[in-house]
DNA sequence: GCCTTAATGTGATCTTTATCACAAGTAATA
DNA sequence: TATTACTTGTGATAAAGATCACATTAAGGC
């Protein structure tokens, strides 16, 4: 992590354009840190006391949910330039451990606001309270459509879909990344993976490299 | 569905004790609408168009995500009394269709607030803004647990999880219930749900009758 | 170029759960 | 009471994935 000098208001108008009144921008830059992650590093760990949510300008985040008990973890989704991490607000606001991990996915970029500014603003700026409902919306809907994956559908569609979401977060067609590590994210072998990747392959959908698959089309 | 007369404020009171502005009371009171449903009843179909949000103050609602292709389906958590569906707001918010199930598990009695007044209150209650942000954060720590279930867990442990939480709803320790239904609400079959009780039976957990599911201790 | 290490491929076997096919029990009612 | 419709019980079989045990391959360091 390092902190990275940055205009911060023009960052927010460019990616935040939902964010519009000016005094609230204002406060942002004043109040906010610019902070820089090399794809890879932990932003966030589970247990860690939350002091700051993220305001995301560059990069993506992968959010993953891990099981304390058993050595298991699950990815949820990715966060993207324009979106917040509304995981976040929860543990600020009730000032609990956070049950989730994330990390950049991507280099990323981001401004971290201090958590009391959070609610304060709710009252004071319709464009935040607006902004802040509207994660939650997103992000309730994303968990549904997890929810909708390991519920409904079986692994090799859930694989494809894993790769299409890794993708569209890096905003590129090639992923890097090891069997293990995918299987990983899903909760499930790393040789039923290898073999669903096999079946993939064949099927057209991915061509396949060492640490690397390729989205066809 | 029934209309009902009621003391509004009263209830809100009661139930809600984080609501606190006596003027936000009475706006409830004016504007809200006591609507009483017996239990089995459909709430919210999918693809319903939401107009109101429900304050439960009596029974309880069970909420359930559909799979629209198949014909699957997966139950995601009761709401109670003090409670209220943040999914609705979603909904309302955004004006797009629901993509949830929600009927009474019990009869059941609630405060439906015509959609504009929350985000109008946002801004004017504070206590109306935490009550609404606590309930993101309550049904998001729903979502997360409903994944944690399916993603980590077995059959057999999300069975007696989900008779438990049943249970709970209604506060009893006695589930209606035939294993038909059981399997639906967990996207299992139902031989695999009778096969599973019988073993928790074996197993002193639970005592089994026809239609009817005793908890023990 | 050789060696080490990490990544991938692959067969065999085991568990969990779904599916299919009925049998048997119980409630409701003609 | 006989009949019909649910509900539950149970075996047999199949499918998806997990797990185990190695073989093979590729990359990077020396």
């Amino acid at each position: 992590m390092e902190q990275v000098n940055l205009d911060i208001q023009h960052a927010i108008r460019k990616y935040f354009p939902a964010i519009t009144e000016k005094a609230l921008q204002e406060e942002i830059a004043s109040v906010g840190k610019v902070l820089s992650f090399k794809a890879g590093e932990r932003i966030m760990d589970f247990g860690a006391y939350v002091k700051m949510v993220p305001l995301l300008i560059n990069g993506s985040i992968k959010v993953v949910r891990e099981d304390d008990e058993q050595d298991q973890e699950l990815f949820l989704y990715f966060l993207q330039a324009g979106e917040t991490c509304t995981m976040s607000f929860s543990c600020c606001m009730m000032n609990k451990q956070s049950d989730i991990r994330t990390t950049a996915e991507d280099d990323t970029t981001l401004i971290g606001i201090p958590i009391k500014y959070i609610d304060e603003w709710m009252m004071k700026y319709p464009s935040w309270k607006n902004f802040v409902m509207r994660s939650y919306d997103q992000r309730m809907q994303e968990l549904v459509k997890t929810i909708d994956n390991i519920a409904f559908y079986k692994l090799d569609d859930r694989l494809l879909h894993y790769l299409q979401e890794k993708a569209k977060a890096s905003s590129s067609s090639t992923i890097n990344a090891t069997h293990q590590e995918i299987a990983q994210d899903m909760n499930a072998s790393r040789e039923a993976i290898s073999r669903l990747l096999k079946k993939l392959e064949k099927t057209n959908h991915i061509k396949l490299g060492r640490n690397k698959i390729e989205l066809v089309q």
